[in-house]
DNA sequence: CATCAGCCATAACCTATGTTAAGTGGGTGA
DNA sequence: TCACCCACTTAACATAGGTTATGGCTGATG
């Protein structure tokens, strides 16, 4: 119920892209209400992540706790959303989700989630749901920025870092980046100037050498420790979980 | 090739995860490179969506044009990556992407994916591959932020609007928002006290009325010019093409 | 070999926002 | 009714980062 709602809010059936089969899938999934109070936690970050929550009353948030002791809040959750769905592929919770005052919940669980996956064209309605739901997040997100410059840049160095070395492009501790500064601070948010002396900054602690695209670190460890780099969502691999699931559906 | 490669990589198959018919599904594809050249554009912001490309060399970037004349860069994209995800579930492009530098894509169109969906397990694997994307994404844009804060609380407040109205719960231009300055500074990622400010600011503009939790915004469209809201993503029904998609896709 | 155009470094100065602090007002409980 | 607390407001001051400007590389081109 909770969920045809949700989907339907979506617009999804309206233009007859559910079956009366699709319909009466979502129909039997017999989702159980839950009563929330004010600042009930759902789930904390790093927590295992096994199920999504259909917002039906009340508004909720999901957050990160940063170094600095201060959170960043990534999503206000209203009436209607699904709160989860971020997690999904992931073994461990990314953020922590708390209500914010009272309302009502319908928790389903992924398990539910691939029952529904592969039979019908369900999927595709709920991998779109989830899609916009993560471009409405990158939206709001456009708009912040909580760290100093330098280690914004320190993590946007250390990310592509791992990513390259994935795909073996990093061979002692050193690749290729085709960027200009201009391009970098595009991206940070920042000024070219400010990408200029932060790159400064970062050389003479011993951080990054760099030679027009070649980027050296000599301590990549040391790198991520003043981000501290949250790699969980690096690490590409699906959770075992995911593969006993796959094989159990037909 | 391209995209069993990409699976492949992120670990997918690794576990047992595709049958051999999946990898049978994903050799058949056919998906047929394209060279490309440095600055080549794949396409621009609201540009019909209809194909992901995958990255087999050289870097590329997606952006958005801001109103200030300068651009956001989203995500820098390596080879191995799949540009074009973010839009699925969209009728136009959120985003224009375009090369850094010279390489070789394998354009595949949604059609394509269509046609994987529903027959496999394969609907899994992607859906998850496309929400890493995301949270990736996301990760990277929680060390942003170009716009000044009276921007970015007025686009806040009119995306909440927007939300709200969507589901019923705005009336008269007023709406109920159980939110505290603290925890709009966090999400927004600024100081309280300067929270308070901005809002002192919006309202000797007569941009946004707030008693407690009682907001009013006396002329939504001036907050929307004021921010060039994109709401495309919020708007959230199917494209057309999907709706046809799915009755084509038995 | 000379020239030119990007790209980058550094400096001086300016502004938006953070920080600290003090004060106001409404809601709630004794 | 009083007192307290919490959310908010406003002000004064501090600073990270933006802006503008200048000059030095380096690699491409003729």
């Amino acid at each position: 119920m909770a969920l045809l709602d949700t989907v339907v809010m979506r617009g999804l059936s309206s233009q007859g892209a559910l079956s009366p089969e699709d319909k009466a899938l979502l129909l039997g999934l017999e989702l159980s209400p839950r009563q929330m109070s004010a600042s009930e936690v759902l789930w904390l970050e790093s927590a295992d992540a096994d199920l999504f929550c259909v917002v039906k009353e009340g508004w909720a948030y999901s957050y990160r706790n940063l170094k600095n002791g201060s959170k960043q809040i990534l999503k206000f959750y209203l009436p209607g959303d699904i709160i989860g769905i971020r997690d999904f592929g992931f073994t461990r919770r990314l953020a922590s989700a708390v209500m914010i005052n009272e309302g009502v919940i319908y928790p389903f669980s992924y398990q539910q989630l691939f029952e529904l996956f592969g039979r019908s064209n369900l999927a595709v309605g709920i991998m779109a749901t989830a899609i916009r739901q993560q471009a409405l997040l990158s939206e709001r997100l456009i708009y912040l920025g909580k760290y100093a410059a330098h280690e914004q840049l320190a993590h946007f160095l250390y990310e592509i870092y791992l990513r390259l070395k994935r795909i073996g492009a990093v061979e002692d501790n050193s690749f290729l980046m085709p960027l200009t500064q201009e391009l970098i601070s595009d991206a940070l948010g920042m000024s070219p100037v400010h990408v200029s002396r932060t790159f400064s900054m970062l050389r003479e602690e011993g951080l990054v050498i760099r030679d027009r695209q070649h980027v050296q670190l000599p301590d990549p460890e040391a790198l991520a420790r003043l981000v501290e780099f949250n790699d969980s969502y690096i690490d590409e691999f699906l959770p075992p979980t995911f593969s006993e699931l796959l094989r159990a559906t037909p």
